[in-house]
RNA sequence: GGGCGGCUAGCUCAGCUGGUCAGAGCACCUGGUUUACACCCAGGGGGUCGGGGGUUCGAACCCCUCGCCGCCCA
């Protein structure tokens, strides 16, 4: 006999055990199945499982197991990314925190074996948690961006991008963090509004005819200044075309130039213009050869080309002193408050400079193209369709991307510099010995370039390079291009971009047949949770406190929602109930001996109630599978829970008590069948969602009845219900059960009839079949609804309170019990309740354009439900005007 | 400024190709020890589907427009 309860905190690890140990998360080897592979996203390899993680897991963990019980060879495979600024910048924190070094005064090798120490200590934390959630990935396959296998990879694209021109060195303005004092590519700048000003500055004429007013949200940067432009078509201006400046404080003579980006519309109409500070200015300064200024350090201080008092100054220091100054030159115009976009480092928080460096460009625009028109083809198809619009966007206007970071964690450049400047790009150091040797002919140190590739470069080959590209292994023939690939939209741009440029580039095939966006995960109130508002949800103590799998129904169940999950905890714990649900149901069909029957054909009962199961079940099975076979995974868990919960609990397993208690052997051996049968199917459909109570139901009901072909749950096969299992007259017959017994219950609860009474149900007036129907039910109708017995009459007895179902008149007598008002007020609200049906129908069906326009089968429908409601209203009519003639 | 998503019962959300589509869960109210389940059972109240206009015989669903809320890109 089962516990009264479920006990995850138990059986979760025990069962996940056993998965592992069987063996079952790998894919099977059975060459005949057909492949169904998806790549982890794979986590920051030191982070911890977040709530997003849970949902994106929970929905890659469905579908393996899914396709996995439908047979196919499904391999779901997981590993980390070694996240480079993110791991650096927590294991800098460490050793500040620890009194440490700093990385700088470490050394580059000391501080990459303090990460690889941190990796080692906590690198197993989150693998270890998505183990907990359930996910059945196979470990026996985890890569690690920075894996040997995967580093090659890395190394072989670079070099071969190379050599194809698809990469390149370039000096170029990049978006430089000034606390990380390292490039970063354009996605990983926020733009912030901020509260800032406009601060009008009057740069006085060469000659001292005059002025020229310039505004600039970034005083400091005037340090840098070369020009000030103009356009040729603002009449203000035109004169003073070719004329010069003296920029104060600096106090040299930069060039009046004209340019189209100078707007007469906005502000005085002049700008000022600093190329090396300014990616717009930068274009001007291209435009117009002026000189390029750079006046900041790594760390965004003024440097030596700033005035002596300025150097070495923070960049907001210099802003204050450069504005103090212009005051007190008379020179300050004017301070505009004003809310603007800053850009901010994604991962520091700091402002980002536009720096002029040489870093490594990828030629994205030409990667691109492929990577579009496999979308357009639909080779790859995004869902929710949506974000194909703003996949297309972004690649359409994409612009180089910035490869090389100034970091130390991650895969250094394979880049080799000669003493004069020239640089080998080689797989390996012999190969770039091996090429100086063949260009200078003979040996010559070589430098390897310092820095480290951005990490998106390495997981953007993630769903080839960990099938073990570029060796032509049987994982990358038989799993790629992959089947599904499961993500939040933030990193659409960052990450499934770039995997379908890389790899359409490297393999010939997208990477990935299918991309689901799943949604993001708020707070109850729909706030974005974060550790500095206090609001983040734990999913593990989620789990502790609930179970993995009332966490996973709850966030399948609302995956649907477009953009944002709402988590409440009071919907877990819902959830949670319904997995106590079926725990107890399973315990109820133990209790009654529902076994397996050696041969159970569900095509051949006999029994209505259970041909009605049957047919339920069948359809049930239709709409899961539909639905997970689309990714449609709240209309899933709905179709479960409304299948479990009110299909077989509230009215099979109720249905059924009369016959696996009564005296018909043979119906009641047909039930119990037919009850552990559904069950089986149940636990099935059930598993890819919550599959640690079914795995256990699965093991506890193993020895009744007939054996079970296959072992676990997790394996075994996925139902297959045809739609002839569904028998249409025995859905009528048991839907008039259904809607009898509710109604008659309706009826006497609004009476007040005390729930121990038990006075007869009377048939007063129904069809033939009807009449069939409540005499073969009489005993399942007697029990479900509390009365003695079914009983048929030609009139409604005296005191007897009536009420319509179907078509059909019912009536229970209870005069004792009659409290004439409730009663009056009944038969009121049901007469208007008709009465405003009646009038709806009949305003359609009195429309003559109606009739003639809609579709035959819609007016017929409303036909039938006019007579219908007119009908069931003469009825009840009538038997208020007797309970007025009687009171 | 451009794009996207949302605005349906007190709350969180379903409502797929216009015609029982006005729904579910939670919350609320009433009743219940029917030996599977109080993590339960039965019953009930509650919404002019953000505003306005249009198309249509018919619109929560299609079109236009306005208004909020949120996200992304400039």
């Amino acid at each position: 006999m089962l516990e009264k309860n479920f006990d995850p905190k138990t059986a979760e690890p025990r069962l996940y055990a056993a998965w592992e140990a069987s063996g079952a998360f790998a894919p099977t080897s059975d060459p005949a199945a057909e492949p169904f592979s998806i790549v982890i996203p794979p986590p920051n390899v030191t982070g911890s499982l977040h709530i997003g993680h849970a949902l994106n897991n929970t929905l890659q963990d469905v579908l393996t197991r899914f396709e996995r019980m439908r047979g196919k060879a499904a391999l779901w495979l997981p590993g980390t990314d070694h996240a480079g600024i993110a791991t650096q910048m927590v294991v800098e924190r460490q050793l500040a925190e620890a009194g440490n070094r700093s990385r700088r005064d470490m050394g580059r090798e000391e501080f990459v074996a303090k990460v690889w120490e941190w990796k080692a200590e906590s690198g197993g934390t989150i693998t270890n948690q998505l183990r907990r959630l359930g996910a059945s990935c196979d470990w026996s396959r985890e890569r690690f961006t920075l894996d040997e296998g995967l580093s090659a990879a890395v190394r072989k694209v670079f070099v071969t991008l190379h050599k194809q021109k698809l990469i390149y060195r370039d000096k170029r303005l990049v978006n430089w963090d000034p606390h990380f004092q390292t490039a970063i590519s354009d996605i990983e700048v926020e733009q912030r509004e901020v509260e800032g000003a406009y601060y009008h500055f009057a740069y006085p004429l060469e000659d001292g005819s005059g002025e020229i007013v310039v505004a600039t949200t970034r005083p400091e940067t005037m340090l840098g200044d070369t020009a000030v432009a103009v356009n040729a078509k603002d009449p203000r201006y035109t004169h003073l075309i070719g004329r010069a400046v003296r920029l104060p404080i600096v106090n040299r003579p930069i060039p009046i130039i004209a340019d189209d980006y100078a707007d007469p519309e906005k502000g005085s109409g002049a700008v000022k213009i600093t190329p090396a500070h300014d990616f717009n200015d930068y274009q001007v300064g291209k435009r117009n050869n002026l000189p390029l200024i750079n006046i900041f350090d790594p760390q965004a201080r003024l440097n030596e080309n700033a005035p002596k008092e300025y150097q070495g100054l923070d960049r907001f220091a210099a802003r204050k002193k450069v504005v103090a100054e212009f005051e007190a030159l008379g020179l300050l115009r004017e301070i505009e408050k004003t809310r603007h976009a800053v850009p901010h480092g994604d991962r520091s928080g700091v402002v980002i400079e536009p720096y002029l460096t040489d870093q490594w460009y990828v030629d994205a625009k030409t990667l691109a193209q492929p990577a579009i028109k496999a979308v357009e083809e639909g080779r790859t198809v995004l869902e929710p369709k949506n974000w194909e619009k703003t996949y297309f966007e972004w690649m359409r206007n994409i612009e180089p991307w910035c490869v090389s970071r100034q970091l130390w964690w991650g895969h250094r450049i394979p880049a080799w510099y000669g003493p004069d400047g020239r640089i080998f790009v080689e797989e390996t150091e012999e190969a770039a010995k091996a090429a100086a040797r063949e260009h200078y002919g003979h040996d010559e140190p070589l430098r390897q370039d310092e820095d480290v590739l951005d990490t998106w470069f390495s997981s953007g080959l993630w769903p080839f390079s960990t099938l073990g590209w570029p060796d032509k292994t049987a994982d990358l023939a038989r799993f790629y291009p992959t089947h599904t690939l499961v993500t939040g939209f933030d990193i659409i741009f960052y990450w499934v971009a770039r995997m379908m440029m890389l790899g359409i580039h490297f393999t010939g095939g997208v990477p990935f047949k299918r991309v689901f966006f799943n949604a993001l995960v708020r707070d109850a109130k729909g706030a974005k949770m974060s550790k500095s508002k206090g609001n983040v949800m734990d999913p593990l103590e989620l789990v502790d406190s609930y179970g993995a799998d009332a966490l996973r129904f709850t966030l399948t169940a609302m995956s649907g929602q477009a953009r944002d999950i709402k988590l409440s905890t009071q919907r877990i714990e819902g959830y949670r109930n319904f997995g106590t649900k079926l725990w107890n149901a399973t315990r109820f069909t133990q209790m009654n001996g529902c076994a397996r029957a050696e041969g159970f054909d569900p095509a051949q009962v006999k029994g209505v109630l259970n041909r009605w199961i049957v047919g339920e079940t069948a359809r049930a099975a239709q709409t899961v599978t539909a639905a997970l076979e689309g990714c449609g995974f709240d209309e899933a868990t709905n179709g479960l829970y409304r299948f479990i919960w009110n299909t077989y609990c509230d009215w099979y397993v109720e249905l059924a008590k009369p016959l696996l208690n009564g005296a018909d052997e043979a119906a009641k051996g047909e039930t119990q069948a037919t009850a552990a049968w559904v069950l089986d199917v149940i636990l099935k459909l059930l598993h890819p969602v919550m599959p640690y109570i079914t795995e256990e139901l699965w093991n506890q009901t193993a020895d009744l009845g007939a054996p079970r072909a296959q072992g676990m749950l997790i394996t075994a096969p996925w139902p297959v219900l045809p739609s002839s299992l569904i028998d249409p007259a025995a859905d009528a017959e048991i839907g008039l059960v259904i809607a009898s017994v509710s109604e008659g219950r309706s009826v006497r609860a609004e009476l007040n009839v005390p729930p121990s009474a038990k006075p007869a149900l009377l048939v007063v007036e129904a069809t033939p079949a009807q009449r069939q129907v409540f005499e073969t039910n009489a005993a399942v109708i007697a029990q479900t609804l509390r009365v003695s017995e079914v009983r048929f009459e030609d009139a409604i007895p005296e005191g007897a309170i009536p009420f319509v179902v179907d078509g059909a008149t019912l009536a229970l007598p209870v005069a004792q019990f009659i409290d004439l008002a409730a009663e009056r007020a009944r038969l009121a609200k049901e007469i208007a309740t008709h009465a405003s049906d009646i009038a709806h129908v009949n305003k359609k069906l009195g429309n003559p354009a109606f009739v003639a326009n809609a579709k035959e089968e819609v007016v017929e429908e409303n036909r039938e439900r006019l007579a219908e409601s007119e009908a069931a209203k003469a009825k009840l009519e009538g038997a208020l005007s007797r309970l007025e003639a009687a009171g």
